[in-house]
DNA sequence: CTGCAGGCCCTTA
DNA sequence: TAAGGGCCTGCA
């Protein structure tokens, strides 16, 4: 069971590379495995003379049902590229070419709160590592509340989470107990949800965009990270005179095409 | 050995 | 409201 996917803005290795999933992994060249709303995909690149494509080793019914949404299939990238070119920004306009086939993806909420309230002061590898850990029980599912709630603050410092720990039971807690409503925040607008989220504890104006992006699908958000802050500063001479505006309903992909470029500028100096 | 990684909290002034 | 120190941990 296969199903063949023609997309030009799609690329699984651009996405994996992206920054704001921590369970896609490529595990051998070509081939990638996505974890993800308890279940397990295999994508693999491939070519037909010309024509670059994917291949989802699922039924139709599962792409259809599972990862065409998980993938933001239905939504039209080449119209917002269009969108961002239009606006004739140099810098943006080599970001954008740069990040050909990257999408925001639709994760689960639950993971992506707590995956980002760990990402904070940390790196990406020693980020995946703790998930792992964490998905240990069953590397399909990741844990719910209650059972995080069921862990100790030192069950969870021993598997890495530093002083994260108290954040990540807090969370769990609070969802348990009603206290907080993953229902109730689906259901905000981006100011509000950004207003709620904050309320928990570690989860400052940062890791609520994320959260708001990656979790919510508010393409208006727009994290501002130390990579993000970095490029603001060396080309558009500050966080205020960058217009955002310019972006309305899409300024959380044009973020992710800055992220992405700018994260591989440091990988590769050589290639820039 | 320091420094630092996709921040946040808390304390001062 | 702005600025600065401290924080878990692992790796260069």
């Amino acid at each position: 069971m296969a199903v063949e996917v023609f997309c030009g803005d799609f690329c699984i290795e651009q996405i994996a590379n992206s920054g704001q999933c921590f369970r896609i992994e490529r595990v051998s060249p070509g081939i990638w495995e996505v974890i993800a709303l308890g279940n397990r995909l295999i994508v693999r690149k491939n070519q037909l003379q010309e024509q670059k494509y994917h291949i989802f080793e699922c039924s139709q019914s599962e792409y259809d049902c599972i990862w065409s949404k998980y993938f933001d299939m239905p939504r039209d990238y080449s119209s917002i590229k269009d969108k961002i070119y239009a606006t004739g920004d140099p810098y943006l306009i080599q970001a954008v070419n740069f990040g050909y086939g990257i999408r925001i993806l639709q994760q689960d909420l639950w993971e992506v709160l707590i995956s980002f309230i760990i990402s904070q002061q940390n790196n990406i590898s020693r980020i995946k590592g703790i998930i792992k850990k964490l998905c240990a029980q069953n590397n399909l599912y990741f844990p719910s509340p209650e059972e995080i709630a069921s862990y100790s603050e030192n069950d969870l410092k021993k598997i890495g989470l530093g002083y994260r720990a108290s954040y990540v039971k807090n969370a769990a807690m609070s969802v348990c107990s009603g206290n907080f409503s993953l229902e109730k925040l689906r259901s905000m607008n981006y100011s509000n949800a950004i207003t709620y989220l904050k309320s928990l504890e570690g989860v400052g104006e940062k890791v609520a965009n994320c959260v708001a992006l990656f979790g919510l699908q508010k393409l208006d958000a727009f994290p501002i990270d130390v990579w993000i802050k970095r490029i603001l500063e060396r080309e558009y001479g500050g966080i205020e005179s960058f217009q955002i505006e310019r972006f309305p309903g899409f300024a959380g992909i044009v973020q992710q095409y800055m992220f992405f470029y700018e994260r591989f500028r440091r990988d590769c100096p050589k290639n820039t």
